[in-house]
Order: structure tokens, then C-alpha cells, then sequence
RNA sequence: GGCCUCAUCGUCUAGCGGCUAGGACACCAGGUUCUCAUCCUGGCAACCGGGGUUCGAUUCCCCGUGAGGUCACCA
């Protein structure tokens, strides 16, 4: 039995996000789980539209997801070029069998005059076809103007893996161009072209291509050629609107994803199980889960909307799944500045309290600050404090000055700590909400913070009672009394 | 406009003739001696409409409606 063979074809054009990179996830994991090849192949004949950069772009952010290809422009294979621009040989070969085959013809239309055919046909609310202006005898081709395959229209049934069995009549059917005037081909020729000859066996792609299926059957069936497995894979949609998400939404680069620290491995999680799962009711797949799961006939008909908070939630469980000198080695390049002084034990420390918090990597140096920097007091937090507001200054000195009179004697172990604490609020007869706020508040400057006496063991003796100290002289100077 | 596709909580989804329509995210409430988070418990919340078929439709069929795609010398 032949291979599975799958591909992913971006046209170089600017990054990836993740509607885009859906087709290699699908793709990628068939192969996969077929012990079959991915193959990644640049789609560059349309030279107007390059980005500079977005090949060594595109092929990163493979990479940095962990959908490694089998074959590919920087790295060969057996069917080396992977980039249509150096396959042109090939295209005008095909071409030129189709006109010897009587199925290609030279256009000798002008573009401004298959403009007004256009839009004659929009003007009267009908479908442009260009066969309807086919000529009865057009010129010789000489390369200079496009090549138009000649149709064959007639209706089509076909099965896509996906969508089931679909249909269109001969209305669909028309004369596109194979090749440009420019010499390069259409996607529609290539695309055709290059599957074939690379042994594509499942072809995997977004909804846009649907309407073309039928021409391009019309297309294989001149070329003699069997077409591959076709599976149509709905659109991924904007978070707000109905439309396929693109940039224009604000879709972000998937390797924006990687930079603020997103794991490849949930992303990819979030990407397959957006129109697709297994029937149970798991969330969290592993990569090796997916690959043995992953099913065409269960992805989804309907296009499903991206919604980041969920991918922040997969993220989040992710991370906190993660042993933690593993998290240590990912977060390396996420720790505050600061934080480049202090000793390793520290800082996994740290790591570990703060873990179950963290989303994604980039919030660490929010989260963790300051337990490595000294904050300036910041009296909003006692002011907007819905419990510490009602008290005076004078009852919040003394309450400090209590915390710190306890503190002193504690050696900083958790267990130690605790039980001080728990002395103190019986001894100032206040709520946690009350003390315990405080005392967090005096000792990190922080909206938010591990719990106190954790925070306090990892803070030590003497910055935690250098802290209690500032925040007492912060409201004196502030007192005026 | 023609053609094609799609349609379950706000979102991601389970369901493949009989269920109090299930789970997850988000949200709300409570608990975990403080905050944020985690974790636990509970709550809110959906079958687009109308006809059929059937003893019985979320499920099958038809017609609407809505949404999307496509009708490029872009992919």
C-alpha cells in the first residue's frame, strides 16, 4: 500500500496565525498517525504578493510548533524543488501536453477586455464564465499571454473526507488560466500538478477551495491523473464577527504565541480540538493522544470562532501540569530583570509559588516581581481596600507594629509563620481580611500575591520586617499628625 | 444574483429516533483562616422557524430563514 502522504503549501506572503495553520495541524497529524510524510511546499508564483522573510517565517513557526515536515524547501527530499518558483519546468511541460491534447488554449483577450466580460455578466446578475467568450480560433500560444484550460463542463459527484458527498452541476465548470502571462502558473494548475507528482494522498484544505473542486476534477480527468483524498476543513472564525479570522481581525502570528510563551504542545491542543474531538468528554490531548485519535470523519462541518480565553485556560492547565524544573528551564528568558541576581534555588522557589497562576510565561515578571525588587509603598492599595480603608492610620501603624513585634521573634519557617499569624489575629482580635491583607499589602506592594505566610518564608526575615518598616514610615510622612 | 456549504448554551462541543439535551471555557454564588490563582460544590445558559415521515423527532426529508464560501493573470 502507497504511503500517506500529506502537505501543507502557504504561499509565503507573511506569517501564520492560527486559522491558517489548522490545514498543517490536520495535516501534520495524519501523517502521523499513519506513519506517512508531511511535506511542506512553498506556494510562491504570485511574486506581487511575496513578503520578504516569510519563508524562513513560515518554516520557523512549523518548528516552533513541533510539526516537523519529512520533506521541504530547506531540507530536500525526494521530490526536491519544494518551491513552486523552481518547478516551472514542470508546469510548461504539463501545458504543453494539454495543448497538444487540444484541452489548452492561448487567451487572446486583453485583462481589460475580460474585465467588461466580467462586468457585463455582474451588471445583469449572472455568474462570469469565461468559456461563454471562448474563441473559435485562438492564436498560437507564445507565452506571452495567459493559457486557458479548455473545460469539459459537466456536472460532478464526489466524497470529501470531511464534508461527505458533494455535488455541483456543469454551471460551475469554466476556462481558468493554467498559466499567467508572467510564465508563472495559477495556484489552480500547480497545485495539481504538484501533488500529483509528489505523491500526495490526502489533500487537506480550508472551505475557500470548494467551489473550485469541480474544475480541478475537470482539470485531473484531462490530465489523466487520479486525484487525491480531498478533505475540506471549515474556517476558523474571528472572535466577534462571522467571517474566516484573518489579520485584518487581529489573528496573531503563532510565533507571537510562542514569544509570550504559549506551549507549543497546547496550542497545538487548542488548534485540534477547534472543530474537532474524540466523542469522550476529554479536553487536554497530548500530542501522542492526538496523533492516535485524530480522525477526519469527526472534524466538524461548521467553522468555529477563536476564542483566546480558552486557549489561555488549555495554557494554563498545561503549565501547571508541568514538572517544575521543567517550567524553570521554559521560563528561563521570562523572569523580571531584576531577578538575574538571585540564586537558581531561589527563583524555583518562586517558580513554584507562583505556578498555578501563570497563563502564559509573559505574565511572570508581572506576577513575580516583587520578590525581587523593593516596590515604594502604594497607598492605593490601602486607600481602595474595602476593609483597610475604614481604618485609621493610627489603628494601621499599631497593627504593624504588632505584625512586626511577632515577626521578629519567628524564624520564617511556613509552619512557624502560620502560627504567629494566627496568634496575631487573635491578639488584635481583626479578620484575616483585615490583618492578613495588611500584611501583604506592607510586604509585597502587590494587588495580588501567593498566600502570606508562604510569600512571607520566601521573602525572609529581614526584607519582610524592611518592608514592614517602610510601609510604617510611608504612613507617618504621609500622617501629618 | 447563480452555484456550493453550514446551523445544539455567549464560546468550544457531545448527541448519530425515545436523554430531566451531557461536558468544557467564560460568567455568578459558596467553600478552601487575606488578595489573585488553583482546587471543590452549586448556579445561569442551547436544539433558527414551519411543514412533513414516525407511536415518538435535536436527530431523517422538504421548504423557508440566517450565516459563510465562491464566481481573479490571489492562493
Amino acid at each position: 500500500m502507497k504511503p500517506l502522504r500529506t502537505r501543507f503549501a502557504p504561499s509565503p506572503t507573511g506569517y501564520l496565525h492560527v486559522g491558517g495553520i489548522r490545514t498543517a495541524v490536520f495535516a501534520w497529524l495524519l501523517a502521523r498517525q499513519n506513519q506517512g510524510q508531511f511535506i511542506l511546499r512553498l506556494e510562491d508564483t504570485d511574486k506581487k504578493r511575496e513578503v520578504a522573510g516569510s519563508e524562513q517565517h513560515v518554516m520557523k513557526s512549523l518548528r516552533a510548533l513541533g510539526l516537523m515536515y519529512d520533506e521541504g524547501p530547506d531540507i530536500g527530499g525526494p521530490f526536491a524543488p519544494y518551491r513552486q518558483s523552481e518547478r516551472l519546468n514542470s508546469y510548461k511541460q504539463k501545458a504543453q501536453k494539454l495543448i497538444e491534447a487540444g484541452r489548452a488554449y492561448s487567451d487572446p483577450y486583453t485583462a481589460s477586455e475580460v474585465q467588461a466580460f466580467r462586468e457585463q455578466a455582474v451588471g445583469q446578475k449572472r455568474p462570469f464564465l469565461y468559456r461563454n467568450h471562448r474563441p473559435d480560433k485562438p492564436p498560437a500560444w507564445d507565452g506571452t499571454k495567459p493559457l486557458r484550460f479548455k473545460s469539459d463542463p459537466k456536472g460532478y459527484k464526489w466524497h470529501d473526507a470531511i464534508l461527505g458527498d458533494l455535488s455541483t452541476g456543469p454551471e460551475v465548470i469554466d476556462d481558468f488560466i493554467l498559466l499567467k502571462s508572467d510564465g508563472y502558473p495559477t495556484y489552480n494548475f500547480a497545485h495539481i500538478i504538484d501533488d500529483s507528482e509528489m505523491q500526495i494522498t490526502h489533500l487537506i484544505r480550508g472551505q475557500e477551495f470548494i467551489a473550485s473542486v469541480p474544475n480541478y476534477l475537470n482539470l485531473y480527468e484531462a490530465l489523466k491523473l487520479e486525484p487525491p483524498v480531498m478533505a475540506t476543513v471549515p474556517h476558523i472564525l474571528g472572535p466577534g464577527g462571522r467571517k474566516k479570522l484573518s489579520k485584518r481581525d487581529g489573528a496573531k502570528d503563532v510565533l507571537d504565541y510562542i514569544r509570550d510563551g504559549f506551549l507549543p504542545e497546547a496550542l497545538i491542543n487548542f488548534i485540534a480540538t477547534l472543530g474537532w474531538n474524540d466523542g469522550t468528554e476529554q479536553e487536554i490531548f497530548s500530542r501522542e493522544e492526538l496523533v492516535e485519535k485524530f480522525s477526519l470523519d469527526r472534524v466538524h462541518l461548521s467553522g468555529a470562532h477563536f476564542d483566546e480565553r480558552r486557549l489561555l485556560w488549555v495554557n494554563g492547565s498545561y503549565i501547571r501540569n508541568l514538572q517544575l524544573n521543567d517550567l524553570y528551564e521554559r521560563v528561563r528568558d521570562y523572569w523580571p530583570s531584576e531577578a538575574q541576581s538571585y540564586e537558581e534555588d531561589y527563583k524555583k522557589q518562586v517558580l513554584g509559588l507562583v505556578q498555578e497562576r501563570l497563563k502564559y510565561f509573559a505574565e511572570l515578571s508581572e506576577i513575580s516581581n516583587f520578590f525581587f525588587v523593593d516596590l515604594p509603598p502604594d497607598p492605593a492599595l490601602i486607600t481602595e481596600h474595602k476593609q483597610l480603608k475604614k481604618l485609621s492610620k493610627v489603628e494601621l501603624i499599631d497593627l504593624l507594629k504588632q505584625t512586626k513585634a511577632a515577626l521578629q521573634e519567628s524564624d520564617f519557617a511556613v509552619g512557624d509563620l502560620t502560627m504567629r499569624l494566627n496568634q496575631l489575629l487573635e491578639q488584635t482580635g481583626h479578620k484575616p481580611a483585615v490583618l492578613f491583607s495588611l500584611i501583604r499589602i506592607a510586604t509585597t506592594q502587590a494587588a495580588a500575591s501567593p498566600g502570606l505566610a508562604d510569600t512571607l518564608a520566601e521573602l525572609g526575615k529581614s526584607r519582610s520586617l524592611q518592608r514592614l518598616d517602610k510601609q510604617l514610615s510611608a504612613f507617618s510622612t504621609g500622617l501629618g499628625h
